[in-house]
DNA sequence: TTGTAGGCGTTATCAT
DNA sequence: ATGATAACGCCTACAA
C-alpha cells in the first residue's frame, strides 16, 4: 500500500527525488536542461567539449530529476558491458569463497561488475551459462576442473577474452593456475624426509585435472626414492572418501606410515575414520593435506597441508581477463606459487619395537 | 599468434563453428534463412505463429551459424534483464557463501543471473553498486545490517522491486530475516535452566542491527528472571574482540559463570581466550555463540550455538523478489526460524567449593 | 561548442 | 503466416 505524495521529493532522502513511477532517460534531461541529448552524453562521460555553464545546467537536472544512466542502453552503444562472467563449480565452501573475494577486489579496482553463476559438474549447466553471457559481459572467467571438454565453449566466439581457472590444459585460452606439482612434491618429500620409507596417495576423482596433477606429482617424487614404496587408494575429495579410506589403509601390506591426501577435506576424513578406528595421527600415522582450507589449523591434531593464496589466484585471473580484454600481452600460462604449511599431523614414523606400530 | 583456417568450422568441437572475427546477429540469421528478423525472432521465441518448413529452416540457420542472441540487446527492447542484483556487505565467509549457494540454488530455478557485488562496510560503495544495476537487473536484494540508512537507497526508483535481507527495518521494501530474538532467547533459556545465576553478553557492534536485537532479546529474558543477573561486554563480531573479552570477563564481580556471544566469531575468540588463562569451558565458564559456522562443531569443546538455515534464507529472499518484481503479494517481513543446537560448550555452573571457580 | 541522425541487436505493433 | 517499422536508451560520427 505504497503511497507518494506529490511533494514528497527529497523528504526523507530515502527515496530518489523524482516523481513516482518515471524513468528518466536521457531525454529527459536534456529537455530539463534545454540543451541536446548528446550534450548530456557528453558531461556525463567528460567526452567532447562543453561550455562550463552548460555542464552546470547539466548536472542540475540530472539531480533534479535524479537520473541514473541506463547501463544497458549504454552497452549496446559502445559495446562493452563492464561486467565480467564468473562460470565456477560452486560458489560455497571455503575455496570458492576465497577466489570470490580476489575477483570482487580485483573487479572494484577495475570497476567492472561479477556475473556469477556455477553448475556443480553439470556440463549443460556450463554451456547454459555462457551461452547466457552473450551480449551481457566483456570476458569470462571458467572454471572447468573436469578433463573432459567436448565443445564446453561452444556458445563463445573466438577471440571472445576467456580465461581458464585452474588446471584445464586442453583449451587455447591463457590460463592461470595453483602449483599442484610443486605443493604435492613438497607434501611428499616432507614425509619422506620425516622417515617415511611406505606411503600412501589418497587420490581426487580420476577425471579431475588437479588431483590428476597431485598425484603424477606423488609418484614423480617416488620415482626418485628407491627405497620408498608408493601406494594409492581412490578417493574423490569428500570428506566422506577420506573416511572410509581409512579401513582401506589398515589392510594394505606393507603397512602405509604416511599418507598424502589429495585434498584436505578428504585428509579430515581420514583423520576422523583413523581415530574411530584407534589409530594415533601422528604417532601411527601421518597425514598431509591439500588446500589449506580454514578449518585445517583448528583440526586435532592441526592439519599438515599445502596451501596457497587463493584470493590472489581470484584477483590474477581478473586481472588476466582485463589484459585480454585490452588486447595487452599475456603468458599463455599462470601459475601462482603453493607453500607446504607443516602442523601437527605428521611426526616421524612409528619405531618398531616400540609400540608404535598398529594392527596385530 | 592465434590463426584460424577458413575450413576450421566444427573441427575440434572446441569452438563456434562460425567464421572468426564475425559478430553474427539475428539479420545475418535471417538472411541466411531467407526471412525476416521478425520471424526468426519469432521462432527463438516461440512466439506468434511459424509454418513448421520455416521454423526448420531458421534453426538450421542459427545452428550454421552458430548464432547466440544478444542478452543485452534483448533485455533492453523487452524491459526485463533476467537478471537480479545482489548487493551483500561481504562475499567470503561460511555465512555469505552458504547465502550465495541458496541464491544460485533459486536463481536457476528462475531462470535469472546473478549480478554480485559487496561493500565491506562502505556507504558509498552500496550507493555506487546500487545505481551501477540500472538498467541491468529486474530486482535488487540489498543487505544492509547497519543502523543508519540515510538515502542508500537514493538511486533507485520507487517502486522498483528491493527485498531487504537482515534487518532493515527502517526501508519501506519487504524484508526477509532471520529470528534473531528467538535465537537469543533460547541460548538465554538455555543457560538459566544450567543453573547459571550471572550471565554476559558479549555484544556485538552497536551500530549492527542483529546485533541490536540479539542484545536486546538477552535483556528481555534476564528481566524475567529476578534472581538472574546480566551483564555485558563490548564486542564486535571478531574474534579477537571475544580474545580481549576473556580479560574483561575475569575482572567481573560478581563473577559471570555463562556468556551468550553476539556471534560465533567472538564466542570462538573468548574459549580461546579463557583457555589462554587456564580457564576451563564449559567446566568453568559456559559460552554459547549465534550462527552455528561450520568451524562450530570441530572446536574443542564443540560450541553451543544458535542456528540457521541460511542457504533457504537465500532462497527465501530471490523467490520474494520475483514475486515482488510479479507484482504478488508480498508479506511486509518474513523472519525465518533459529534453533539452538546444544554442544559441549555449556554445562551446569561449577559447584563452590568443589575447585569449579576460578580466580583467587 | 552544440545539434542531428543513424546505429547497437532485439522485440513488438501493424499492416499485408 | 510473414514482413516492414518503430521503439528500447544511449553513443558518436558528421554537420553546423
Amino acid at each position: 500500500m505504497k503511497t507518494f505524495s506529490a511533494t514528497s521529493r527529497g523528504e526523507s532522502g530515502d527515496e530518489a527525488p523524482s516523481p513516482p513511477g518515471s524513468h528518466v532517460s536521457i531525454k529527459d534531461v536534456a529537455r530539463h536542461a534545454g540543451v541536446s541529448p548528446a550534450t548530456v552524453s557528453r558531461v556525463l562521460n567528460g567526452t567532447g567539449p562543453v561550455r562550463p555553464v552548460v555542464q552546470e545546467r547539466v548536472w542540475a537536472a540530472v539531480k533534479a530529476l535524479g537520473y541514473v544512466p541506463h547501463s544497458g542502453a549504454r552497452s549496446l552503444a559502445r559495446r562493452k558491458t563492464d561486467t565480467v562472467a564468473l562460470v565456477l563449480p560452486e560458489l560455497s565452501g571455503d575455496f570458492y569463497s576465497q577466489l570470490l573475494r580476489g575477483m570482487e577486489l580485483a573487479a572494484r579496482q577495475f570497476s567492472i561488475q561479477l556475473l556469477v553463476s556455477s553448475f556443480h559438474g553439470d556440463p549443460a549447466e556450463v554451456k547454459r551459462a555462457l551461452a547466457a553471457t552473450k551480449g551481457r559481459v566483456d570476458g569470462i572467467v571458467l572454471m572447468w576442473p573436469e578433463m573432459e571438454k567436448d565443445g564446453i565453449l561452444q556458445s563463445v566466439p573466438p577471440g571472445f577474452p576467456v580465461v581458464l581457472l585452474g588446471g584445464t590444459e586442453h583449451l587455447h585460452h591463457p590460463q592461470v593456475t595453483l602449483d599442484n606439482s610443486g605443493g604435492a612434491r613438497a607434501a611428499v618429500e616432507h614425509l619422506i624426509q620425516l622417515g617415511h620409507k611406505v606411503l600412501v596417495h589418497l587420490t581426487g576423482p580420476t577425471h579431475n585435472w588437479d588431483a590428476v596433477e597431485r598425484r603424477q606429482a606423488f609418484f614423480a617424487v617416488l620415482g626418485q626414492y628407491p627405497d620408498v614404496q608408493g601406494l594409492e587408494i581412490p578417493g574423490d575429495f569428500t570428506e566422506e572418501s577420506g573416511y572410509l579410506a581409512a579401513t582401506t589403509l589398515l589392510e594394505l601390506r606393507p603397512r602405509p606410515t604416511a599418507v598424502f591426501a589429495g585434498n584436505d577435506a578428504s585428509a579430515i576424513g581420514l583423520v576422523l575414520g583413523l581415530r574411530a578406528r584407534g589409530i594415533q595421527v601422528p604417532r601411527q600415522v601421518s597425514v598431509v593435506g591439500f588446500d589449506d582450507v580454514p578449518l585445517a589449523r583448528f583440526l586435532t591434531p592441526p592439519l599438515t597441508t599445502v596451501g596457497a593464496d587463493v584470493q590472489e589466484l581470484g584477483k590474477v585471473a581478473i586481472t588476466a581477463l582485463m589484459r585480454l580484454r585490452d588486447g595487452s600481452p599475456l603468458p599463455r600460462a599462470t601459475v601462482l606459487p603453493t607453500h607446504l604449511v607443516v602442523r601437527g599431523s605428521t611426526a616421524p614414523p612409528p619405531v618398531p619395537g616400540e609400540g608404535g606400530a598398529y594392527g596385530s
